[in-house]
DNA sequence: TTGTAAGCGTTATCAC
DNA sequence: GTGATAACGCTTACAA
C-alpha cells in the first residue's frame, strides 16, 4: 500500500472479523506473594514470550483492587477472546467469576472443588510426596515442614504430600511450621523448627529455604550434616546456594507457555486442545542433602 | 438498557469516538534483571493499580524478542494511545524507536544523550554521591563500590556519584568492582573487594547488598564493626536483614504511578501535563553502617 | 484479477 | 428532548 508508516486500525479490523487477536492475563495475588518470588517474573516471561510467538496481544490486570472489581474490569473488556489466570488461592472469587463468565479461561494451578476448568498444574502432593521420602531414605527421622502460604492449593497440597510420604515410612513425629513461600517467613520457621531438634526439613518453596540457611548459620548448625534441606522451585539461585539446594525442579516459564497454547487451541476450536495438563516434575538432588560428612545414608 | 449481560463491544465503541483507553507497558529487560529484583515487580503494581483506578486498561510487552520485533509489535498495535516504558539501559533500540515513532510515550528512566522525552527518574548521582559521603562521614576511608549493571544509565549515574563523593572527600584510593545488580554478582563481588581490605562498601543494590553480607559471613567479617555496607532501593527485606541495611530509599511503585499519571495527562492534552519528573530519594540509615562498637564515628 | 458495496456495533450529529 | 442516520476503517462477498 502506501510506503508511509500506516498503521492499520485493530478496532475496525475486529470490528469487521469478530477477532482481536488480544487475551487477558489476570494476576490478582496477594501483594506478598508477586513481590518476593521470581515465581511470577518467570511465569509473566513464559506467557508473554509464547504470545508474542503467536502475534496474540497480552492485556494485563495486575491491581490489587477487590475481587468485584477485577472481576467486572476484566469481564468489561469485551475484546479479550480469553483469559489466562493464576489460581493459587484454594478459594478466589475471580476465578470463579471467570468461570463462571463463559469466556474461554486456562487456570495455572486448579480449582480443588471444580474439574471442569482447563488448567496446566502440577502434581504438587506427589512431587512433595517424593522429596519427603529422600529425606527418610537419607536416614533422616525428625523431618520437619516449612508449609507454603496456606490457604493455597500448592501449599496445602505439598503438606500433604509431606504428611503422606511421613505415613508411608512410619514416622509419627511431625514438625509443622506455617510459612508463607518468602525468605523472611521461612527464617522465622526455621528457628522455630531448629529448636524442635529437627534432623532435615522440607521447604514449601527455595525461597523459603534460603531463610533456613540464613537461621542455620546464625545458630552454627551444619547444612546438611546436621539438618538436611529441600526446597521446592529450583529457582535461578538455588544451585549456587552454599551449600547447593536439594529441591523440585518445576519449569516455571514452560507452566505459562503451555498454558498460553492451550488457551490458543481452545480459542482456535482446535480438537486436540488438551485441557487439563500436569506437567512432570523432577527431584533436583544436591549438597543440601547428600553433601557433608558420613553418618547419614 | 437490556437486563440481560450484555458486554458493549469496545473495538466498535473505539472505532466511533477514536479512543480505545488502552496504554501499552514495554518492559525490554534482560531477563536477568526482571527475574532476580523485585524492583519490577513493584513497578508494574504501582502502574497497574494506578491505571487501574483511572479506568485504563493495559497491554503489556515483557518478551524477550529482539528489539525489532518488540518495536514492530508496539508500534502495529494502534489502538494503544501511549507508552510506559522502562530505559534502564544506556542504549535501547526499543525506547529509541517508540520515541520516534511519535506515539506519546513515558519513559521510566531518561535517555542521557535526549532530554526532550517525557520521563520520570531519580536523582542516581546525587543520591549515590549522600550515601557515600555517609561513608566518609563515618571515617570510612577504603570506601568500595559494587556496582550496577554496566550499560545500564542508573548503574553507571551511581558510578559517577560514588567518584564525586570520594573526589570532593579528597580519598584517591578507589575500589570498583563490576556488579549486576543481583544478590549473586553481589557476592562475588564482594569477595573480590573483601581481599583489598575495603572498611566500607556501597552497593549498587540492596540485593546487592545481600551478597555481600553472605560474602562477609561466610569470611567472618563484621558488619558494620569491620565493613560497613550500604545498599541503593530499599526493598521490603532491607529493613529485616541482619543488620538493617542502610540504603537509598526510591519509592518504586510510586514511580510507576507517576509515570502513568504523566502519560494520562498527556493523552489528555492537559496543559499542566510535567513532562520530566524527577522523584526525591532518602538515606535512610540503619545499624549496617551505624551500629557495632565504637572505633568509627 | 480488480473493483465496489454492504456490514460490523457504537457514538455523534442533525433534523424534527 | 427524542429518534433516525451518517460515520468510524476495515474485511469480505459478490459483481464486473
Amino acid at each position: 500500500m502506501e510506503r508511509t508508516n500506516y498503521r492499520p486500525n485493530l478496532a475496525a479490523r475486529s470490528l469487521a472479523t469478530g477477532k482481536t487477536g488480544i487475551v487477558g492475563l489476570v494476576i490478582h495475588e496477594p501483594a506478598s506473594a508477586v513481590f518476593s518470588d521470581p515465581y511470577f517474573s518467570a511465569m509473566l516471561a513464559g506467557i508473554t514470550d509464547t504470545l508474542a510467538d503467536e502475534a496474540t496481544g497480552v492485556m494485563l490486570w495486575m491491581s490489587r483492587k477487590t475481587e468485584q472489581e477485577t472481576l467486572a474490569s476484566v469481564l468489561a473488556t469485551s475484546f479479550v477472546e480469553g483469559i489466562i489466570c493464576t489460581a493459587t488461592m484454594v478459594n478466589d472469587p475471580v476465578v470463579d467469576g471467570l468461570l463462571a463468565s463463559g469466556v474461554p479461561t486456562v487456570l495455572i494451578g486448579h480449582r480443588r472443588h471444580d474439574d471442569s476448568a482447563n488448567y496446566v498444574d502440577i502434581d504438587n502432593i506427589g512431587a512433595a510426596e517424593d522429596i519427603t521420602e529422600h529425606l527418610v531414605d537419607l536416614g533422616r527421622r525428625r523431618i520437619g515442614h516449612i508449609t507454603g502460604l496456606r490457604g493455597t492449593v500448592s501449599g496445602d497440597d505439598r503438606l500433604i504430600g509431606y504428611h503422606r510420604a511421613m505415613d508411608k515410612a512410619g514416622l509419627s513425629d511431625r514438625f509443622v511450621v506455617d510459612g508463607d513461600y518468602t525468605e523472611e517467613g521461612g527464617y522465622a520457621a526455621a528457628l522455630e523448627l531448629l529448636d524442635m531438634n529437627v534432623d532435615a526439613i522440607f521447604a514449601g518453596s527455595d525461597s523459603t529455604a534460603r531463610g533456613i540457611y540464613t537461621a542455620a548459620r546464625e545458630r552454627g548448625i551444619k547444612i546438611p550434616d546436621e539438618v538436611a534441606v529441600a526446597g521446592f522451585d529450583d529457582l535461578s539461585f538455588s544451585a549456587e546456594m552454599d551449600p547447593p539446594l536439594t529441591t523440585v525442579r518445576q519449569n516455571i516459564p514452560a507452566q505459562g507457555r503451555i498454558a498460553a497454547l492451550t488457551l490458543l487451541k481452545i480459542l482456535d476450536r482446535s480438537p486436540d486442545a488438551a485441557k487439563r495438563v500436569i506437567l512432570p516434575t523432577e527431584l533436583v538432588i544436591r549438597q543440601s542433602t547428600l553433601g557433608g560428612g558420613a553418618g547419614w545414608a
